[in-house]
DNA sequence: AACGAAACCTGCGCGC
DNA sequence: TGCGCGCAGGTTTCGT
């Protein structure tokens, strides 16, 4: 469940179901999802409560009552779902968090891609991960984008994809964000004008506030964590649309690779 | 320093 | 039906 919109639903779906309830234990038959030591995230994070929950680009922090917070990175499949302590343990569910009223939240994550950091309070903007991390399209200004574009030859779409340049962005939406831009993947960055680079912010803003509307995007076998089920496949503009027509020129949209991603591109549209 | 490829994992759909 | 290959909403690490 990986970009910002759907990083965001679940933020918000969670804080429903999570907040204020005191963690009694957590279990893992897949530690390596944590970066640190499982047992010293566990005696720091059991007896706390999660007392918010934050999102920066595409990462998740749980905050916790006590000096510790937990940094959440989905990955490309990593789900949350919250069930009942006597339901069965599915296969994929790799961390469980055991509330003190019997309920559960379990991470689920079929390719085990997704990792876990715990943080103090006082520093976990200023170090790892997050203290790298670029503005969000919201934040940030077709005159910052610019500036950081102008240093780099690389393709556009691979910059787009740099969460330090931008955060939040991935491969749905940075095809979607180049196609209303009418900017091709494979410009290099560099020749990116301040105009475009205008454009390429605004474009990505309207992208990701339509998106977080319709609850995110649900394509290919990927289902949705919580319930949620987003709508914005619906609006897909060549992303996923091999072979079908530009619905603003007509042309067949094309697929090609570009920074190792499958990119879907109106090669009319976009220059 | 910077770039591309490989690695990390599992499952699914496709062609033969 | 079975098998091998390529692909997947992401990021980090390795090698040139």
């Amino acid at each position: 469940m990986p970009e910002l919109p759907e990083v965001e639903v679940v933020r918000k779906q969670l804080k429903n179901l999570v907040l204020n309830k005191k963690i009694a234990n957590i279990t893992s038959e897949y530690t390596k999802i944590f970066n640190e030591d499982f047992n010293l995230v566990k005696e720091s994070i059991v007896g706390s409560k999660i007392i918010d929950i934050e999102r920066y680009g595409k990462y998740l922090v749980f905050i916790l009552s006590n000096e510790f917070n937990l940094i959440s990175h989905l990955r490309m499949e990593g789900k949350y779902f919250v069930k009942e302590q006597n339901e069965p343990i599915d296969k994929h569910e790799h961390v469980i968090f055991h509330f003190d009223n019997g309920e559960t939240l379990r991470y689920h994550d079929t390719r085990k891609f997704g990792r876990m950091d715990l943080r103090t309070k006082d520093d976990y903007l200023k170090v790892n991960p997050l203290f790298k991390l670029g503005k969000e399209p919201k934040d940030l200004t077709g005159e910052e984008l610019y500036e950081m574009l102008n240093k780099k030859t690389t393709f556009i779409k691979v910059a787009l994809l740099d969460q330090e340049i931008i955060a939040g962005l991935g491969n749905i939406y940075v095809d979607e964000t180049l196609f209303m831009s009418k900017i091709h993947p494979e410009r290099r960055s560099n020749t990116i004008s301040i105009d475009e680079a205008n454009l390429i912010v605004h474009s990505a803003q309207k992208v990701l506030a339509k998106a977080l509307e319709l609850g995110g995007t649900t394509i290919r076998s990927y289902t949705s964590s919580l319930g949620v089920t987003g709508r914005f496949q619906n609006e897909l503009q060549v992303h996923t649309k091999e072979g079908e027509l530009c619905t603003l020129c007509g042309t067949v949209i094309t697929k090609l690779k570009v920074g190792g991603r499958g990119t879907y591109v109106c090669s009319n549209c976009q220059k």
